[in-house]
DNA sequence: TGTTATACTTAACAGTGTTAAGTTAAATGA
DNA sequence: TCATTTAACTTAACACTGTTAAGTATAACA
């Protein structure tokens, strides 16, 4: 009875090979830019077998998307665990979050910015991987709280600040490549210390 | 002599026609699901026209957000004269910003979001109204570092950071309307009380 | 070996931005 | 007033897009 299984790995192994090409091909040339075709070509299929493995081409985005918030989340996980000063943490996981935003800024923009406006609060919904990154913000914010080191003591409010300081510099940064900005690591660690420092105020 | 000008006059209300009907319909319904097919239609012309007057259609959508633009720098400026104290005006300044957005956030969004996806690093070269509007902000945060208000002493990198701010929080509140946010005004005033002290500090 | 189910492809539809060529009507000069 | 020029606008087409209904070939099963 192993014949289901083979077929099912091999299903999923052309999953994987789609998921994959589209990755590639979106951040390479844009997803505008990126036509059924393109993928197709790439991966050696027609265009209509995409439409087997998923629903539409947003799908497809939306699939790729998932895996790199994973990959967000797998990251500052990681850094919480290395780190005892809860200052410390929340600086890091800034710079992180940034700088995931800005390796990859189509899933970034996807997910936190496009999205939303064409599908009501996608992204942030109960469960999915948007809202345990949130989650993730609020404890560290809540960590900082609690050692009295912030003068703000809602959690939320304090979060919603921190998210607007890196959501926002980072969106900066993806839109306007070409705009005289301070040199960009200058930028990012003055957002964020700036924000902690006020914060602290 | 005055066909001429009645001709270029009837020319500029076809333009103006045109801009408008774009307007609209990239603010209702999306700049990628309006075609110039539906712009045409909603004017009584032919496709084809729209050409005449506009280049193709990014040159339409930079045209509708110059004059977003120009609405939010006359926005700005009125606030300028009625103020003395330097951060009192960057915090309206700041506020205005803010409610500029949500006010007409599609807008909003088109200019500062869109627009630079579809249109490499434009809306800030010299002499254009993005130029000017940042070069607004940077007049206001200058006036806070010469009267040594602010620590940092660098305009660009502390102008940067204040708009990082207000861009951030902007845009949050625009996407995801259904999040739990802290009660709009607070959120808002959280945001920039907090960048300002940071920048004191 | 014949039947069924699966995986994939072909061909097409309705739409897109954009352009070359053609048409119509108004302005101009004799 | 009438032919000519010029400007404004349209028609038809091209090469693309996402997506789907229908068809084919092959592997699995009875």
């Amino acid at each position: 009875m192993g014949v289901k299984e083979r077929r099912a790995r091999e299903k999923e192994q052309l999953r994987q090979q789609i998921l994959s090409a589209a990755r590639e091909l979106f951040v390479n040339e844009g997803y505008e830019n990126v036509s059924m075709r393109k993928i197709a070509n790439k991966i050696e299929y027609s265009p209509t077998t995409i439409y087997l493995y998923f629903k539409d081409k947003t799908d497809l985005l939306d699939s790729v998307c998932k895996e790199t918030l994973l990959n967000l989340l797998n990251t500052l996980e990681q850094l919480k665990r290395n780190n005892t000063d809860p200052v410390e943490t929340l600086r890091k996981s800034g710079r992180a979050y940034i700088e995931f935003g800005l390796k990859y800024p189509q899933d970034y923009k996807l997910t936190f910015v496009t999205r939303p406006q064409f599908q009501q609060g996608l992204g942030l919904d109960e469960g999915s991987v948007g809202e345990k990154v949130f989650n993730y913000l609020r404890e560290m914010v809540s960590e900082c709280i609690q050692q009295q080191i912030f003068q703000q003591v809602d959690v939320e409010t304090t979060g919603q600040v921190m998210w607007s300081a890196v959501h926002g510099v980072t969106l900066l940064l993806i839109d306007f490549p070409d705009f005289p900005w301070t040199e960009k690591d200058k930028l990012i660690d003055t957002v964020i210390h700036t924000t902690i420092e006020g914060l602290k105020a």
